[in-house]
DNA sequence: GTCTATAGAAGGATAGAC
DNA sequence: GTCTATCCTTCTATAGAC
């Protein structure tokens, strides 16, 4: 029994990764959501601008939580980089090649466009940015390559979906997934091989 | 007096990279072309998908000779993949945070949507790979790596071009930057400095 | 072969019944 | 406050005048 604007938000969410922002209708979110379809404006009077920013923020923070959980439950750093990509592949080849980021797509679309949304993403990039930083500089890495390292890392993991996506192989996406471990581990103080 | 086709070619490829292919319409085009409405269907009588494979292998081809040449115009590798990341910088801040990827945006929006159009975009990915490989591969990088690196050059540009479009800043292009003259330095044979 | 007009579907948004 | 019907615009695509 979950309640109408969350099945509005989880479809949304869905069907932004698949044909992102401008590509999804609301008349098509609400028949997947089995939503009717004057719920859209009732929960998210600003229309479809409104209801895609609450999913960029949404999306933004559950996905944030999944990659963290899969960094914590690794045993140092550079084994819980290597397992966000190889787990990230995992899920990509499970899900047709559909499931990567989830705000991607929208935050290309609408980077010259909806400067609204636009931030939005910008946003959330710059929280998944600050987790990551804190993970490395509690690793012992200094702030200022915590960050570099941070942003490498996403912009690895990014372009890897942008590539695997295309190619409908994971490819890529090892091949990143090898190079952000190597940065890591030249970068941490404590490490027993060179 | 260049010809209608052309100039629907270069209208189409600017407004897709400023507002994706889903975000572009016919209308628009022909609008920002100068051209009859029926010249589309005359010269793409597939409509708009044709219209959009033509542009994407288009704009990938001229995208690709660009970065070469200013790849090729430095004195080593090193100095050639950093010119790029500092080109596309500089590229960015001039156009209000447009001219980026001229089909990143596209790629991610027909990836799951449109097969015909995704491997419009595979191809073109695939031929940069290539290319970089060869270029990797002259400086004395052995095969598997000038390829694994190529691949890695291009997601930390096209990671960087994401972030980058969404914070407007280029600090996450000149991170990627950093990161990709790195790896280059330390995967060529002969260097002078470790 | 250049150009206009319009069809037919889908888009976002709104009004109002219940 | 849940749901339906409808408005108006925009979309892709086609037909046909010139």
């Amino acid at each position: 029994m979950t309640g109408t604007k969350e099945r509005i938000l989880d479809t949304t969410a869905e069907l932004f990764r698949r044909y992102g922002y401008t590509g999804t209708g609301l008349k098509q979110i609400v028949a997947n959501a089995n939503a009717p379809f004057g719920s859209v404006y009732h929960f998210f009077p600003g229309g479809k601008a409104q209801l895609g920013e609450a999913v960029i923020r949404r999306s933004g923070e559950m996905y944030m939580e999944l990659v963290l959980s899969v960094f914590e439950a690794a045993p140092d750093p550079v084994a819980g980089v290597r397992d966000i990509f190889t787990g990230a592949a995992a899920v990509l080849r499970e899900t047709d090649y559909v499931d990567a980021c989830p705000i991607a797509t929208v935050a290309l679309e609408v980077a010259s466009a909806n400067d609204v949304l636009r931030t939005a993403t910008a946003d959330v990039f710059e929280s998944w940015i600050r987790a990551a930083t804190a993970r490395f500089a509690t690793a012992g890495i200094g702030k200022k390559q915590a960050r570099a390292l941070a942003i490498v890392l996403i912009e690895l993991l990014e372009g890897g979906f942008l590539l695997s996506r295309a190619a409908r192989t994971t490819d890529a996406l090892d091949a990143a997934g090898t190079a952000a471990a190597t940065l890591i581990e030249a970068a941490l103080p404590s490490r027993i091989r060179t």
